[in-house]
This record gives structure tokens, sequence and C-alpha cells, in this order.
DNA sequence: CGACCAATATATAGAAAGTATATATAACCC
DNA sequence: GGGTTATATATACTTTCTATATATTGGTCG
């Protein structure tokens, strides 16, 4: 249930509808969060039934598109989500990886095509980085806690990039060893 | 569909069935993976009516517990996986991490609390880099891809923790603004 | 002016991943 | 022979994520 929360969140700085809240997550935290209209829609329907946040629609002046729903967070919602901010979180990180599951496997497949798809891997976060240390003057403008995130970033992609170049290095030095069988 | 592929992944290392699935994963992985049930009995069934996986009902000889499906990777199954282990990962790394969520937001709450939580994953962190620090020489024994997402794991924790770290002492100095209105 | 396109906005279906729990079998032990 | 424990399979449910459908309006170009 992080996302509600992170929903709730949001809307403390200040009053949005489903379109802007995605732009405003897709603008602000880009690099490090995604979010999507289907969790966006179901979820303010939900926090509008448990009255932690309002709903008013707003008349069309001249701009485009269909009426929109303006929501606020309630005293109650700002009550929940001071709460929820306090709690201990419930269970450790989650990090998934496509590239990683392989990785593991790789003794079972050729060890050139695993170079290949570690050297795309090490292209792509480099990109990533240069992205990230660029973005850093504009994070650093929406506070302190949202700049820090934003190190952690940086600092994981140099970590991970570190690593991926230690690794290839190992995997392409002739004498491999196969992966036992159990 | 990744989960699919590590299952048929781990069934070339020899036959097994969907309880011995789990406990191999929580042995040998357990520090950088998880796999449940859910994940395992209804994979197994679709991977069999693919025809990437085969399967034999043992005999009850002296084991506990109801007799055992034994799954084995066929060769449609291994050239499907070694289809799948060359193809580029469809999309970039996920990380979810509900404390995270909870930091960017630690400027609407109590500082004091926030402090707590942070020394709360310090201490967390630090017993699992114990940990990952200790089961180093059991992954070296399973071949070098493991042992480098293994090292992967330790150097993520260390980057984290120093993270953790510089951003408890920023949080602490007097000064600390709060985030703006945007 | 009206057909069409692009932008805005909401909504929902459905897949994938993760959690929780139900059910069954047999060994082991008192 | 009944309770406990370990083994094993199965399913229901929740959360997260992806994809797509639908509606409205402004702009534009013939």
């Amino acid at each position: 249930m992080a996302i509600k929360y992170s929903i709730l969140g949001l809307l403390h700085y200040k009053d949005m509808h489903g379109y802007r809240i995605k732009e405003h997550v897709e603008r602000n935290f880009g690099h490090m969060w995604s979010i999507n209209y289907g969790q966006i829609y179901p979820n303010l329907k939900k926090l509008c039934e448990d009255g932690l946040i309002s709903m008013r629609e707003m008349p069309q002046n001249g701009e485009k598109g269909p009426p929109r729903k303006l929501y606020s967070i309630t005293e109650k919602g700002r009550e929940e989500f001071v709460r929820w901010l306090h709690d201990s979180p419930e269970r450790t990180m989650i990090m998934r990886d496509p590239f990683l599951m392989r990785f593991v496997f790789f003794g079972f497949g050729d060890r050139e095509k695993a170079l290949a798809l570690i050297d795309e891997q090490i292209r792509d976060y480099e990109k990533q980085l240069k992205r990230r240390d660029e973005n850093k003057k504009r994070w650093t403008e929406l506070g302190l806690y949202v700049r820090l995130v934003a190190d952690l970033g940086i600092s994981f992609n140099e970590m991970y990039i570190d690593w991926l170049k230690r690794a290839r290095e190992e995997i392409a030095r002739p004498n491999v060893k196969e992966p036992e069988t159990s």
C-alpha cells in the first residue's frame, strides 16, 4: 500500500488531478520513480471513499480536455499520512532486475553473448549516470530529502557501473569455471 | 515473465519438484532472491502445458508427504531458455523500497522520528552486510556468476550504509530547509 | 466550416509478481 | 491411536504494473 500513501504525500504539496500527478512525478522524480494511470485513478477513487482526500469537479475555462477532477488532502488524510510516515517500513527493499536474473544463468549460455549484454548494460547505466548528474541541480531545489535520494541514485549508478566492469573483466579471463550442478 | 525463465533455469541444474525449488532458492539465493509457492506451482503448470518441462509422478518410497511431481526441462525448454538468456532484457531495474518511499516525504513529519527510522535502517543493513560477508565463501562454490552477484550484493550494502550515514548527518544538522511547495 | 489531428484527461481490463492460507499425506513419538 | 512435525501441492487474493479504451476540446488546414 505504498503507492496509496505516495499519492497522499504528493497532495500535501498542492491539489492535483490524476493527469497532473503523473506529470509531476515524471518531471520531478522521473529518474527514480515511475507511476501510471492504472495506479493513479483507482487509488484516487479509493482514497476518496476512505475520506482521506476530497474531490471537486472543475469548471471548463478554456482548457483542453474533459472536465478535471481536482483532489485535495483532508485533515483525516494528513493524520493518516503522518501516522504512516512514522511507521517502521513493513518489508525490506525489493530489487528486481531482468538483467541480473539472466546474469546468474550466464554459465548455461554463450560467453560472447553474455559479454555483449554486459557491455550494453554498461552503456545504458553510463548514459543514466550522465543524466542524473545533469539533473542534480534541479533536484536540489526540491528540498533536502529529494536531493538526498537523488544522491543515492548517483551513488548507486557509480557502484553498479564499477561492478559491471569488474565482472566483465573476470568473465573475459580465459579460465572460467562452469557453475557446479546443485 | 522473468520468474518463469528463472524456474526453467533452475531445472537446468537438476530435476526438481515445487517444494524442492523453494528450498533450493532459499538455501542458495536467500539473501538476494525469494520465491514462493504462489509463483512456483502456477508457473510449473504453465511451463508443462507449453512443453518446456515434463512431469512424472514419483512413487512413495519411505519419504514423508504426498506423492511428488518431479519436473525436468525438455529439449524445447532448453532452446527457449537459451533464446531468453541471450535476449536484451526488456526493461530496466526496478527498485522498490518502503523506506525510501517514506524518506522523500520526511519533510512533512517529525525530524526526530525520521532520524530514529534512519538509525533502524542502518542497524538492519549492517546486520545484512555481516550475514552476506559470512556467506561469501558458500556462494563462491556455486560458480563465477553466482559469486559475482553476491559481490554486487555486498557492494550495494556498503554503498547504502554509507549513504544512510551521510544522510543522517545532514538531516541532524540544525539548519534544515523545508521542501518547497511545487 | 467541418474534418482531422494533437493534447488533455479519465477509466478499466488484464498480466505479472507477491502474500496468505487451505488441504493432504505420511513419518515420528508418546 | 492421536497429536505433532515435516513434506508437498494448490488456490485465493492483493498489489503492482502494462496496455488500451474512451471522451473532450483546441488548433489547423483545405
